[in-house]
DNA sequence: ATTAACGTCGTT
DNA sequence: AACGACGTTAAT
């Protein structure tokens, strides 16, 4: 379905978007294609995008949006924020933690328990304004494609992603195992994570990993984090050049491209999780 | 069958 | 190194 043409779905609201060509019309209708990836020209959803953040989290946003008001500059590393104000920084300074050049996987264990409220937000205080159903610690980039997801997928920030959370998260003095399937305990207990999906589908999804695994040469193409903020951004900016050539570049949207995947795709150590799925601890 | 997107390779 | 095209794999 070309990316840009998705059918008309849902109420969703894109705020997800980095700053590209100044503003368009108001009417707000939104392409998604099957898996929920809205490629719609960035104009509309920077529109909306802008209200929201300036009415409610204010410059918040800037981490990935921002900035070079209006520039349509396509530029995949402006996620990553200039200095700016306070804000800014605690964003940065997540952000950075996460896309640590070691890749190591441990980065995204602490995202996903930061997320579930279990780290305290590095800056610690002064921060309540995101009261995201209970969960803390959200970084303005977090606000943006949470804010962009909230309406159906409900991917991230949700407590119904991290199930024991309610009754007190198990605080395993064992392992938690990353997997991009999602996060286990050392038994093989799912506990939840992932690229917005749900556990059966984390069940499905290891499954098929163990399957190519075994029948495969261990040469098996690599998958998106799911957890990272490109991979968590939900439209396709339908600019940049893997957008405009998707016909015959088959490429994601550059804005959506997976950290882990831009890395080059090396060995590390690969342990098998008790699922079947494996899981490297290093790129 | 269709669509999305990763891997690779040639070109700039 | 970045980009574009193509083959291919995987999901639907």
């Amino acid at each position: 379905m070309s990316g840009s043409g998705g059918s008309a779905q849902g109420p969703q609201t894109a705020v997800d978007l980095p700053q590209m060509t100044p503003s368009s019309p108001s009417s707000v209708v939104e392409r998604r294609n099957r898996s929920g990836i809205i490629s719609e020209p960035l104009s509309k959803s920077l529109k909306r995008s802008r209200t929201l953040t300036l009415s409610s989290a204010n410059s918040a946003n800037a981490n990935s949006h921002s900035s070079q008001a209006g520039k349509p500059s396509v530029d995949p590393s402006q996620g990553r924020p200039p200095a700016g104000s306070v804000k800014l920084d605690r964003g940065a300074l997540l952000s950075g933690l996460l896309d640590s050049p070691s890749g190591l996987h441990l980065a995204q264990a602490a995202e996903l328990l930061r997320r579930a409220g279990m780290l305290m937000p590095l800056a610690g205080t002064a921060d309540t304004a995101m009261p995201l159903g209970g969960v803390t610690g959200i970084t303005p980039s977090d606000l943006e494609s949470v804010a962009a997801s909230a309406a159906t997928d409900s991917v991230l920030g949700s407590l119904s992603d991290f199930p024991l959370l309610g009754n007190g998260f198990p605080l395993h003095p064992g392992l938690f195992i990353m997997t991009p399937a999602g996060v286990f305990l050392a038994d093989g207990t799912f506990i939840g994570g992932g690229a917005g999906i749900t556990a059966t589908e984390h069940h499905q999804q290891a499954q098929s990993e163990l399957s190519a695994v075994a029948n495969g040469n261990g040469k098996k193409k690599r998958k998106r984090c799911g957890i990272c903020e490109p991979c968590r951004r939900r439209v396709n900016c339908d600019q940049c050049s893997s957008c405009r050539n998707r016909k015959t570049g088959h490429q994601i949207c550059k804005f959506r491209k997976c950290e882990e995947l831009k890395k080059k795709a090396s060995g590390g150590m690969e342990v098998m999780l008790p699922t079947g799925a494996p899981f490297r601890w290093f790129q």
